[in-house]
DNA sequence: CGATGATAGTTATAATATAACACTTCAACT
DNA sequence: AGTTGAAGTGTTATATTATAACTATCATCG
């Protein structure tokens, strides 16, 4: 970790970004939201959403429970699934329904549904803001009268660092 | 089939529409398509694709393996699996991820990611234009130099049928 | 016919998710 | 401090969704 030189494009999220940060910042949001609420954000939460921060990529159910299983013990997966449901809930996390997987929700604010755009090279995920999109939605809902409750919003491809260039 | 009149709505399609010609037009259409793509659109196939497209509901895949056993013998989670995703990828069928099921494709051309309105009341499951969203979808991806390759949107909420008035 | 590749059958198992109930912890109240 | 009730977690079992690996059958073409 004393490596000097990094000679990177600007947009290699994954070289050029300080994850220790993005952990930070998740998790001191995760306590004062739960504070908030009136929650508890256990030790257990804590660990979980730790797990599912460690990579800006999808984590599944079953690796988190492998993972917590290495830092306590009586885990299960009602565990994890428990604890992913809370996180959820409070919008800490959100579910990638096309990978049965779960990421760190990075959207500090609001309740919203997450929009994603999914790698299929590297993985990596990227939450994107949404309340343009969540605005062309609900026109396109309109049109039908429908009333929006939930977006489910994965758009699967390259990311420019996967691209052919 | 003979009545006359029919006072409703127009958006009420399970009142309004004549579901039997859903079906004959999703199954010719099936038809014309594998043979164009020199595949053989088998007894199996029709089977599976007629039972999708019962009703405008997403079909799980047990259900249909259920369905499918009280017509043929030998039917197995694989065949009912390895069917369906033949009719995916002819663009016959869609999956709907954050319900683990498939629905009829309703929209006979092109290959397309399908976008649905899904009732979380009736069930009912609508696929929408999606010109008009792929290309917003597509400028939001843009912005982040993201080439999108498959479009998952999946809009839950209520139907006008199923909405409190 | 007999070779060939596509289709379908068969058996087993992997991966994902939930149910039901028991035990523990913690904060609020006496 | 002791009581209590709700929230949190542990435990066991099972349901649901999906795939792997191999075999048998069928359709087509030379
Ligand atoms: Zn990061
Ligand atoms: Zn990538
Ligand atoms: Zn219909
Ligand atoms: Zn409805």
């Amino acid at each position: 970790m004393s490596k000097t030189s990094q000679p990177k494009r600007k947009t290699e999220r994954s070289l050029k970004h300080n994850h220790g940060a993005c952990i930070e910042t998740a998790l001191s949001r995760a306590e004062q939201r739960c504070a908030e609420e009136g929650e508890r954000f256990t030790g257990l939460r804590r660990q979980v959403l730790e797990l599912v921060w460690a990579e800006h990529k999808p984590a599944k159910a079953y690796d988190l429970l492998k993972k917590l299983s290495d830092i306590r013990s009586g885990v299960a997966p009602t565990t994890v699934y428990r604890t992913l449901d809370f996180l959820q809930e409070r919008g800490l996390v959100h579910k990638i329904e096309s990978l049965n997987a779960y990421v760190g929700c990075s959207q500090p604010n609001a309740e919203h549904s997450g929009h994603f755009l999914i790698c299929e090279a590297c993985s990596e995920i990227k939450e994107i803001e949404n309340s343009k999109i969540s605005a062309w939605l609900e026109s396109a809902a309109q049109d039908e009268e429908f009333k929006i409750k939930t977006e489910t919003v994965e758009l699967s491809g390259l990311c420019i660092r996967c691209q052919p260039s």
